[in-house]
DNA sequence: TTTTGTGAACGTGTTCACAGCG
DNA sequence: CGCTGTGAACACGTTCACAAAA
């Protein structure tokens, strides 16, 4: 399969949450002009994105909303489970631990830990807080994907931590641009550059021209 | 001032991020290569971006660091303050208002709404949860951005009843697309689809080679 | 010599538009 | 006729490469 692009690769994640919501509407079909409106695309977007992976609708009919369902679900990897590993036990933590949405949709945190020894032995949603330290040991457990929830400055160690340790896919939630060897996937989710990037919008839509700040520099 | 892109923005945010530390490391001046370094592109996407908003270094020499951090400061929109609701007292919301990140960065979030009888009325890092059908008051309250922390069922609901509240900017953190009116600022952080991304990534990894799934519709 | 600022070249993702099939 | 699948056209963001300035 040629390069996908990261883009495809999201949109196909809508696509399958809609078609979850259609498939409980107990619809049997779906054409992509629907499909793409329901996510404010175009339809010709929807079709390319869908033919990168093969020939799933019928002309003049659309696609069948339980397959293309199931379709998507194992180009995604929801077809099976993921054993996934928490670092930090804060507030972020602690609320990614105890979302459900996790793991309906496949990926099972099999592991916390911390570096606080006031949190390290701790329970939280049935788990129970471990040693950062032992975080080596990570490997052991068969853990596939970590999820970095610590604060900034600790966020690069762990994350090289978790790559010692097996792990082959890292979604960070430290404000900062991790870096990790080749092979080794890595999304970040970084709610300070959204809100910059809402005020930046929100700036420009009051004070709509200017041009060249210019000014000294040194 | 042309159009600026998303990344452009992002990427900004992030230039700001490594100014605040080569500052704190009491750096004078810094080049573009080495800003680059520090967040792994190229200097001349660095160069790019800020040639954008106008010429703030100099040949031979770089860009003075305290300079240039105020003037992305101002594009950014970060020399002032901006008034946040956030909807939604669950496990994300509170981490959310739990975070101190937020008010460092000028966001002071001065409202939290929830829907439930048993959350209404209750002190969440010293602000009392408010009726969500309070919530077109919110106008009286000046606030200019809202974050969506309700469960995916509530959310267009709630971003209408912001937008009618005279929010401009609305960050959302339900898994689905939103819709707003034209001139309302939308930026989502789906923790699914981030997750789903890897999981896509991850299967890559393993089953690389593979084309064309072809098979039956209908 | 170092490093910026930027037009031009390049590459990649999106949209168009239509042939092909049901 | 309706709708998919896809090459071609297009738009846009990134990188190159170099003249200009310190």
């Amino acid at each position: 399969m040629g390069r996908i692009s990261e883009s495809t690769v999201r949109r196909l994640s809508h696509y399958y949450r809609v078609l979850d919501e259609v498939h409980a509407e107990g619809r049997r079909m779906i054409s992509s002009r629907r499909l793409a409106e329901r996510e404010g695309i175009t339809s010709a977007q929807v079709r390319k994105d869908l033919s990168y992976f093969g020939s799933f609708g019928r002309r003049g009919l659309g696609y069948n909303v339980a397959h293309l369902r199931e379709e998507i679900r194992s180009i995604l990897g929801l077809d099976r489970r993921w054993r996934v590993a928490l670092v930090g036990a804060g507030h972020i933590g602690s609320a990614l631990l105890a979302y459900r949405g996790f793991a309906a949709q496949g990926f099972d945190i099999v592991a916390i830990y911390d570096r606080d020894p006031a949190r390290i032995g701790q329970k939280l949603s049935g788990l129970t807080v471990l040693d950062a330290a032992a975080l080596p040991a990570a490997a052991t457990l068969g853990i596939e994907i970590g999820v970095i929830a610590t604060p900034l400055k600790a966020a690069q160690e762990v994350a090289e931590a978790l790559v010692a340790a097996g792990v082959r896919g890292i979604l960070n939630f430290a404000p900062r641009k991790l870096f990790v060897p080749e092979g080794v996937a890595l999304r970040t989710v970084d709610m300070t550059v959204e809100l910059e990037s809402l005020s930046f919008a929100l700036r420009q839509a009051r004070a709509p021209r200017r041009r060249r700040g210019s000014g000294p520099a040194e």
